[in-house]
RNA sequence: GGCCCGUUCGUCUAUCGGCUAGGACGCCAGGUUUUCAUCCUGGUAAGAGGGGUUCGAUUCCCCUACGGGCUACCA
């Protein structure tokens, strides 16, 4: 029997999960049902100044929303917990001192205005600063002194712990999507591993964590692939074998350069996160903005995949059954808010009109719950998000601002009398059904020698107030016979 | 600046050496709906540039250009 695959996502709680992370999750778990496996929620809450209160708390909550449930997390528990990195601080003290007695890691004692003087050097000559073999037998660590002095200062001072880049090697990994890639080691620094705050640095906690918790895959963004090098050399120095990575392209800004940013949605007018995240004004999510939670991940997907057929609208399930690591492409993608707008639509309109009220319900709780389902009934094929239904469609439950301009266009004496007559009789049988109601106005229409077309738009204008919405007829069913005659007579004189 | 990754219609993408380069969004035109939308049909538009390799390169290799990422006691 072979070994389930065991996949994780793992973000770090300093700010709102957006959608770049949100793509990731998708990735990991669709990899992980697709292939049977295993799949791990770990928070990276090692920077305590950067932790942001409600921040894994929205996390969690935007995953649940689109649907991304996990095998193991702080909240379900798990063999292999604790799965918030703060709480694992003793593992990584114990795994950093393995690496020193290798020699695999050494104290470092620099000031930080020191090195941060060193780069400015280094800068002005147009150089990098690097620490490692270059110059590490220069700098201020374990490396450089007696053992004696060393312990003291451990006793003494603050030190971090630095990784020992071996000199003058190439370092060859591989990445399922991007192949085989070599890195000189001169060009990697000795990173800090082990934070003066008794800290692991993302690197050792990564690189210890994906290993104690057995992952076997490590599906991340591409801002990862330059400290991919260091992580495989890691592994190397811990003797353990190393997952198989794959890392994901970015989700770029619709126009112009970049990575996308909370500040992109603000500017384009769309949302970048799964649900409505406030700090210093509230931003809001795809949840909020009528999204649907399966329409976000069959565009997600779409977004550096591609099932090679020309398939385009799916759910999840078939989602699960299609994916494969082997189709992700390695470019960047720009975030197009208009085709997952397209998308959304698509899935609404697949909707059964029961699912489509769950859904809608909680987000329109203006809406009297005895007409939702005929409101939505008439609404649905034009329906491109969920939300703020009674704004988009403000004329169906109240009179619309009078148009004179439209009114004068649209009207002629032979409407006039059509109309007129249409109204008399619509008021005399109000059990008429939709086609005996269109007869009705045919009949009138062309008892008064007026076009259909005519009398139809001018319906539209008095009900409306604009040439948009829904079919006359059923628009004059939705809203009564009352409601109707009025709006329709307000016009005729 | 250094290192790493990338480059097919405006955008998302297909193509695993045979291409009249396919699909989708958008846009435009037409049709259906005697109204509006949905819908249907058609059109628009692309392999960055230069060298190789090859009978043949969008596809493989190299260079250049451009784009992106990383370059913190952040992840």
């Amino acid at each position: 029997m072979t070994k389930k695959n065991r996949l994780r996502f793992a973000p770090s709680p300093t700010g709102p999960l957006h959608i770049g992370g949100l793509r990731t999750a998708l990735f990991n778990y669709l990899f992980a049902k697709k292939t049977g496996g295993e799949l791990v929620l770990r928070v990276e809450d090692t920077d305590q100044a950067r932790k942001v209160e409600k921040s894994q708390e929205h996390i969690e909550n935007s995953l649940a929303w689109i649907g991304i449930d996990f095998d193991e997390s702080s909240k379900k528990g798990g063999q292999f917990g604790p799965y918030n990195q703060s709480e694992r601080k003793d593992i990584y003290k114990k795994h950093i001192n393995v690496l020193i007695e290798k020699g695999w890691a050494y104290y470092a004692f620099d000031k930080k205005e020191r090195l941060d003087f060193h780069r400015l050097d280094h800068e002005k000559k147009g150089k990098k600063f690097i620490y490692n073999a270059h110059n590490r037998l220069k700098l201020d660590n374990s490396l450089s002194m007696d053992k004696k002095d060393v312990e003291e200062r451990i006793q003494k001072e603050n030190y971090v712990v630095r990784f020992k880049t071996p000199s003058e090697t190439n370092v060859v990994f591989n990445d399922i999507i991007r192949g085989e890639i070599q890195v000189g080691t001169r060009d990697i620094d000795d990173k800090i591993l082990f934070k003066s705050d008794g800290m692991p640095t993302y690197h050792l906690a990564n690189v210890v964590d994906d290993h104690l918790m057995e992952i076997t895959h490590v599906i991340r963004g591409e801002e990862w692939l330059p400290s991919l090098a260091l992580h495989v050399l890691l592994y190397r120095a811990f003797d353990w074998q190393e997952p198989k990575f794959a890392h994901l392209p970015l989700i770029l800004k619709p126009t112009g350069k970049g990575k996308l940013s909370k500040r992109d949605g603000d500017k384009f007018g769309f949302p970048v996160y799964a649900l409505d995240w406030a700090d210093e004004k509230i931003y809001s999510g795809f949840n909020e903005s009528g999204f649907l939670a399966e329409a976000l991940i069959n565009y997600m997907v779409f977004l550096g995949w591609s099932p090679g057929s020309e398939k385009e609208i799916y759910s999840l399930d078939e989602l699960i059954n299609d994916f494969a690591l082997e189709k992700i492409n390695k470019s960047g993608a720009k975030f197009d808010p208009q085709k997952l707008l397209w998308i959304n639509s698509q899935h609404i309109q697949g909707l059964n009109i029961d699912k489509l009220c769950e859904v809608c319900e909680p987000k329109n709780k203006d809406i009297d719950k005895g007409v939702l389902k005929s409101f939505l009934k008439l609404v649905q094929p034009r329906l491109e998000t969920i939300n703020n239904l009674k704004e988009k469609f403000l004329y169906l439950f109240e009179r619309p601002t009078t148009n004179e301009g439209l009114i004068k266009k649209t009207i002629s004496e032979e409407v006039k009398q059509a109309v007129s007559a249409f109204v008399l009789k619509l008021v005399a049988d109000k059990s008429l059904g939709a086609q005996e109601i269109k007869k009705l106005l045919y009949d009138c229409a062309e008892e008064n020698n007026a076009k259909f077309g005519k009398v139809m738009g001018f319906c539209r204008a008095c009900i409306v107030g604009k040439m948009e919405g829904p079919d006359v007829v059923e628009m004059m069913i939705f809203i009564g016979v009352e409601e109707t005659a009025h709006r329709l007579k307000k016009f005729l004189g």
